[in-house]
DNA sequence: TCAATGTGCTACCGGCTCCG
DNA sequence: CGGAGCCGGTAGCACATTGA
């Protein structure tokens, strides 16, 4: 066994001394990459001796929080000594909603507002080619749609929009609407379906029985007019374009989406029309039902005020785009191993196994530069009679923690919680809702502490003394 | 050797928010 | 209202490992 385990250079007296009383766990996944892409330092914390780190172990420990680790001193002493080392030991404030495992691993970076340099005037505003697959618009030559050409009569700007009712044979077209840039309307057709209807969907499309009994023109009629209508090298504007040039069968490369112009600050959410119209334009529709001239020309609105106030206008301030760490550290010669391993035996041992769809192939550790791995027990515990277990598991951990930290040398641990006992809390929660008015003192105090101790995370930063 | 335990994976569920 | 997509949580399964 001791074969198998990384050489290294004997001597590891790096020390990470943390400078911030609380960090997030974003800042480690800074940390990492920066270290890894030789990048300066965060400033929370000091690095001694940086040129001896080649590997960075991160060990989460879900459902410990810092309060039951202290209460638990006698079982756990190794983790204690590093918790009353100062500096290494750091609060994690972890306030997402996302779970703290995506927290570490996809860091969300506030989105610049670089304006491609190839880019300019009205093209800004316009759904770039390399994010039509992303935002599933139909795309050029797709099969069975049809794509507009130059011989369309209109140039302008214009807004578009349409409903759609469910049939025998799914979700068909029902009716289209175009607006020109001063809100005359172009077209409005209703659409004879291919289907038995189903359901008309009058509350949110506007659309009745008699709409479609007066209905004079097949899809490809309409679709036909449509490609008369619209000039390639017209702005077609509407709002969440995918559904509607989805079931238009339908190919245009100048588009502007009023859903990613006005984005969502929880991305990748989207705002409604309502809503914007309602905030942007002080404009109340749909109230009631759908009607897709009237969605059209709010679309075609947002879009004209968007021209003029400009790309940041109704862009909220905490608009945040994606790094993943593993990502960040395959751009450099750095290799990562996934999170959930059989860790911590195959750790100690000194290998591990990846299966690539089927094929198990063994590696050394020592190939890794940061190596992930969740230790789920507590986590997985049920909420009843805990107590013994706990302190039971705690007591594992800790002599398997030290082991390793003295196994390895140029090796960074990063033990941390990433979360506190969400179950046991979830679990007085739901009681509490179910008992309120036979809740006593005891269970009240006892979900308060439940409830503290969830935001009572803890990262330890170990290397061997 | 075999039962108990540990581990990784996946399917499923419910909640949320958009669309019609 | 239902469908879709996304997310987090969880239960259960199959297999690996451990220890008597």
């Amino acid at each position: 066994m001791e074969d198998t385990l990384p050489v290294k250079r004997k001597h590891s007296c790096m020390l990470l001394t943390v400078i911030k009383d609380k960090i997030r766990l974003g800042d480690i996944h800074r940390f990492i990459v920066g270290f890894f892409t030789s990048q300066p330092l965060p400033e929370w914390c000091v690095l001694d001796q940086p040129e001896y780190l080649q590997q960075i172990v991160l060990i989460f420990l879900p459902g410990l929080d810092s309060t039951t680790l202290k209460t638990l001193k006698s079982t756990s002493p190794y983790l204690n000594s590093q918790m009353s080392t100062t500096g290494r030991y750091c609060k994690i404030d972890n306030a997402s909603k996302r779970g703290y495992l995506n927290d570490f691993l996809i860091l969300q970076e506030p989105v610049s507002f670089n304006i491609p340099n190839h880019l300019s005037g009205i093209d800004l505003f316009l759904v770039q080619p390399e994010d039509f697959s992303r935002n599933n618009y139909p795309q050029e030559n797709q099969k069975s749609y049809v794509k507009t050409s130059s011989s369309g009569t209109h140039k302008g700007p214009l807004g578009i929009d349409c409903e759609m009712i469910k049939t025998s044979c799914g979700t068909e077209l029902a009716r289209v609407s175009l607006v020109d840039s001063k809100y005359h309307t172009l077209y409005d057709e209703y659409v004879i379906p291919q289907g038995e209807v189903i359901d008309y969907l009058t509350k949110y499309s506007g659309i009745t029985k008699n709409h479609i009994s007066s209905a004079s023109k097949t899809f490809s009629l309409v679709q036909n007019d449509i490609l008369n209508l619209i000039n390639s090298e017209a702005i077609l504007c509407g709002h969440s374009l995918e559904n509607d040039l989805q079931a238009l069968k339908l190919f245009h490369k100048r588009i502007a989406d009023t859903a990613l112009l006005f984005p969502h600050s929880n991305w990748p959410s989207k705002n409604s029309l309502k809503s914007l119209a309602q905030k942007f334009l002080k404009k109340t529709i749909q109230n009631g039902s759908h009607n897709s001239i009237e969605d059209a020309i709010t679309a075609l609105q947002l879009f004209q005020l968007k021209l003029k106030l400009g790309m940041s206008f109704g862009v909220p301030q905490c608009i945040y785009k994606e790094n993943h760490l593993c990502e960040s550290l395959a751009q450099t010669n750095s290799r990562t191993v996934a999170v959930g391993l059989r860790i911590p035996n195959e750790l100690i041992k000194g290998n591990l196994s990846v299966d690539y769809g089927g094929k198990v192939k063994k590696y050394l550790i020592s190939e890794y530069n940061v190596i992930i791995c969740e230790w789920r027990e507590i986590k997985k515990l049920g909420a009843k009679d805990r107590q013994e277990d706990i302190k039971e598991i705690v007591k594992k951990w800790d002599m398997k923690i030290k082991k390793l930290v003295e196994r390895f040398t140029n090796t960074m641990f990063i033990v941390a919680n990433g979360e506190g006992d969400t179950s046991l809390a979830n679990h007085l929660d739901q009681m509490r809702n179910e008992q309120f008015f036979k809740w006593t003192i005891e269970q009240e105090r006892a979900w308060r502490q439940a409830q503290l101790n969830l935001n009572q995370n803890f990262a330890l930063f170990c290397t061997p003394d």
